[in-house]
DNA sequence: AATGAATGAGCGTTCATTCAT
DNA sequence: TATGAATGAACGCTCATTCAT
């Protein structure tokens, strides 16, 4: 009864991912998204009312994926278990941090963007928790020092990951050092 | 008996380096460095070609006043105390990594730019060797792990301070942290 | 056998009028009139070429109504008489004036829409001669003061239902009025 | 010192006028503006900050120049003279009422343009005021009929000069009309 | 007959950049 | 050296219009 659409929602959704971590959310433009999707700018107004609008709902669906994978770390009892699924998990969203970043620089302008941003709000909330929680068990359980910020602990792990692999180390070895870094610090035991 | 200029270079550069910070590069605009210097858009051209040329002159000279501090690591012997000036030089200046990624988002159109952006990327070297061979003077010492790859560790000690610090921890506590966590890791020791 | 259409003629004119008498020519949209009937924007293609058309049909329409109405004023043959029956049918119709304003703004593009203004300028000029023929009955029965142009009084009066009862002076008192204007002027006798 | 400007306020203003009559306040772009006075539509910016503003700084203006005009209608004792002032003035600017109508669709979004418009409904209530002022005089004289409400003698007044003249009537003919028609009506006295 | 998908022209607006003095 | 005037490309956005089902 009706023509097929061009793109889909995940084509649409990839791509703004990759050029919000490309070009900032300044950078971004419909321009930018309409190329590489391959249709006109208007088109994407038939889905979004607007600039905004298409991140936020973006951050959501981003936020709502890494979300259901996160909660599963409840999954796992001990501490330790924990963090390597922790780990293993931010590995593959390794950006997770950075768009959250760019989500701040959202305006919001009016009634329907506020719902958005709080809904928004929580859950990034949900995810801090999350986190803290992790955190907080590791420190019930002696594993964590205890000296140490909740807030800095967590911000640390996140932005291990962005740490840019200039070098090319490859992905496991680089994985690995990360951990330890984050377990035992750079220096060496003898001190 | 020629006119004198309405601002100096260190004027530009200081108002560059706030406007960036704040708005980033796309938010940068000439009108609003015009504006904080007192004089009209068109001057700015009489010293920079366009607003490439200017970020990339102003990096430049970024990059160049913070290597002339770092270089001043080696007079320091031992590698503790290079790492207590490093992370003393970093905290003075949090924002060179930010502004080195900001860096990077600046489109390099023509020849011109392109040497501009090579001159950067040598000096860029620079600072990366330079850290490069601190840590290869730590891992020669025995101080720094041998195994962790050079790249990771500066990326990591540079990134460190990029953390947000949302929960408002006093400073001096929260980089007495980060140096403990970059020393000795999160984790405790009975493991 | 065949679908029935979702909506009437008369549907789609009224909502036109009433659309076009809030938004004016440029802010009246296919998507307003879309959303009031309850169908798809791309449906109303199917029967009306495109935006100019649609207004121009909508203005025969009007204009047709209005004249059959208008066409009774010869079942009176007393001037007088007929001067109440026309401002009776003005004050009913008090926008038929503003409607042909805003049917001035349509843009006359191409030969279809040429023919249909001709058309439409043929109804304005039954229109305007029944108006004529209605001031020169006034004027052979030594009603009306002969050396007024014709032309004047027939938009005069036409006009008088436009000025803006801004005061809020109760309706039957206004066109009471107006009557009186039309009729005597606004200057006492005693001159 | 500087390049010298392509076209003066008074061009601009004159073009805003014409456009404004011809195209009303959604129908009046940059574009157009921007072409009729042979500049690109982002020059206009430099001196009218966005359409509105624009608009409500023409009408400023021109009601402006009006004013003048029309409060020397208290060198005049009689309300004869007055009147005959009056519409000697409403003959040379024949389309201020229009242009206020078209002023008040101007959207107001903001403290800066709330301030304009302001002004503008000070000036709008001032001849608002010296008109309502002279009918009173009018009916104060015994000239005016006392019955007939003040905003529908202000109101018709101003709309008289809204016929339009199709026929083509001599200017001094029609305007002689409109004024006995005001005077004494369409009417032959003898009913 | 009717639909949702898509386009393209145009709008208001911003801003880097060039021009003429 | 510095300026205000002007341009043109691009942006976010709207809407009439066309397409394919």
């Amino acid at each position: 009864m009706v023509r097929e659409r061009k793109f889909s929602d995940e084509d649409l959704f990839l791509a703004t991912k990759e050029l919000l971590l490309d070009y900032g959310y300044e950078g971004f433009t419909f321009g930018l998204l309409a190329e590489r999707l391959g249709v006109s700018r208007s088109a994407l107004y038939k889905y979004f009312g607007n600039k905004e609008e298409l991140i936020m709902e973006f951050m959501m669906y981003e936020l709502d994926q890494f979300m259901d994978k996160l909660r599963k770390i409840n999954d796992y009892n001990r501490f330790e278990d924990q963090f390597d699924y922790l780990l293993e998990l931010l590995m593959n969203h390794p950006q997770i941090h950075q768009l959250i970043e760019i989500g701040r620089h959202v305006p919001v302008n009016n009634q329907k963007l506020k719902e958005k941003n709080d809904k928004l709000d929580g859950l990034h909330l949900d995810m801090y928790q999350s986190l803290v929680g992790f955190v907080q068990q590791g420190k019930g359980e002696g594993k964590l020092k205890p000296h140490i910020p909740d807030t800095l602990i967590v911000g640390y792990i996140l932005q291990s990951f962005l740490v840019p692999n200039f070098a090319q180390i490859p992905h496991s070895e680089w994985v690995q050092s990360i951990k330890e870094i984050i377990r035992n610090g750079m220096f060496t035991d003898d001190h």
